[in-house]
DNA sequence: ATGGTTTTTACTGCGTC
DNA sequence: GACGCGGTAAAAACCAT
């Protein structure tokens, strides 16, 4: 039932300092505007990767994996594409080998005669035995669903499912899945994944969708950090409040001031050492206090897997850094 | 293993609808 | 009386050593 991040917390002291002068650097996986906290778009024509909010450009020299030409309808978008999907981290193959369809036609249409079928079919089978051959590939391919499935679950977007075929991938490649279970490793490659993006989801939630227990999992994750080197800053309580925000159906107004109040203790210095997701959560219902806004401390605690004490004593804590720092 | 810190559980009293 | 809220003490969980 405890709702606590892996975490270093004295870790994130140590940090805490040296976070702040290099976030200029870390707009990478990050999806929200580091100005404004807006959604961040990717213009994939120009690309670039555009702030919705005030349009700052955070990167600009992104790969453009689009097409070359342009095309003003979609007629000539068929008469002039010419490649099919772009690679893709998330199927096992990379979505490279080739696939032959189910349908007993061929490429005008017309049906099969009966020996072509037959034929059709032993090549069917042989392709499925060459695409999954040895076992590291039959393993990956059970580990991406198992990514995709819990991701849908959890609601992450596609980009942190790409990452966390990508820690799978690595995990897999340097011999760490030996002794871990498929499931523990993909879910911690989820978790990490998730993280990184900047849009966590709590211990608790991703056990919640995953068949692995808490402590495999935390066990797994760690390891998986440690071998493949992956740095994972603390999470930040603000990436939380979105979600709980949008969960409570409660106003943008009410979101603002959570950040705002995140800031001022975070410059008062009192976040250090204590749980992200109790300080977003304790942020949240702080903010629809102030907003007029109806919510309980139950209602908060429920979205946020966070008990009502924790939210007492955080919010109680948010409040005075606040007053510290307006008057 | 142990110690220090944080979070949770459980219980209580107060005010309001 | 049920509910939301605030507080406390003891237990449990967690991290670092």
């Amino acid at each position: 039932m405890s709702d606590t991040e892996i975490r270093t917390y004295a870790e994130r002291s140590r940090t805490e300092t040296a976070e702040q002068t290099e976030q200029e650097e870390s707009t990478e996986g990050i999806s929200t505007c580091p100005e404004c906290n807006a959604r961040l778009e990717a213009d994939t024509e120009h690309g670039e990767t555009v702030c919705t909010e005030c349009g700052l450009v955070v990167e600009d020299d992104a790969i453009d994996r689009g097409p070359e030409w342009r095309a003003f309808d979609s007629a000539e978008k068929d008469q002039k594409s010419r490649v099919g999907a772009p690679t893709t981290n998330m199927m096992h193959d990379k979505g490279l080998s080739t696939n032959i369809g189910w349908q007993d036609k061929d490429a005008y249409g017309n049906q099969l005669s009966n020996r072509q079928r037959r034929k059709m079919q032993r090549l069917r089978t042989w392709n499925e035995r060459f695409r999954t051959r040895d076992s590291k590939e039959r393993n990956l391919k059970q580990a991406l669903g198992e990514i995709e499935r819990m991701s849908s679950a959890l609601g992450l977007p596609e980009n942190v499912r790409e990452t966390a075929s990508v820690i799978y991938r690595r995990a897999l490649s340097e011999n760490l899945l030996p002794g871990r279970s498929i499931e523990g490793v993909a879910t911690a490659a989820l978790y990490a994944a998730a993280r990184q993006a900047g849009v966590p989801r709590s211990l608790d939630e991703v056990e919640r969708v995953s068949r692995v227990d808490k402590m495999e999992l935390t066990r797994t994750y760690r390891y998986i950090i440690r071998e493949l080197n992956l740095e994972v800053k603390p999470a930040d309580p603000e990436s939380y409040v979105p979600r709980f925000i949008s969960d409570l159906e409660l106003s943008d107004e009410t979101e603002r001031r959570a950040r705002e109040l995140i800031e001022s203790a975070r410059n008062a210095g009192v976040l250090s050492g204590k749980s992200p997701v109790g300080l977003a959560a304790a942020s949240v219902y702080a903010a629809a206090l102030l907003c007029n806004e109806k919510v309980t401390q139950n209602d908060v605690s429920e979205v946020a897997d966070i008990s009502e004490v924790t939210i007492r004593n955080r919010y109680k804590e948010l409040l005075e850094a606040s007053e510290v720092v307006t008057a």
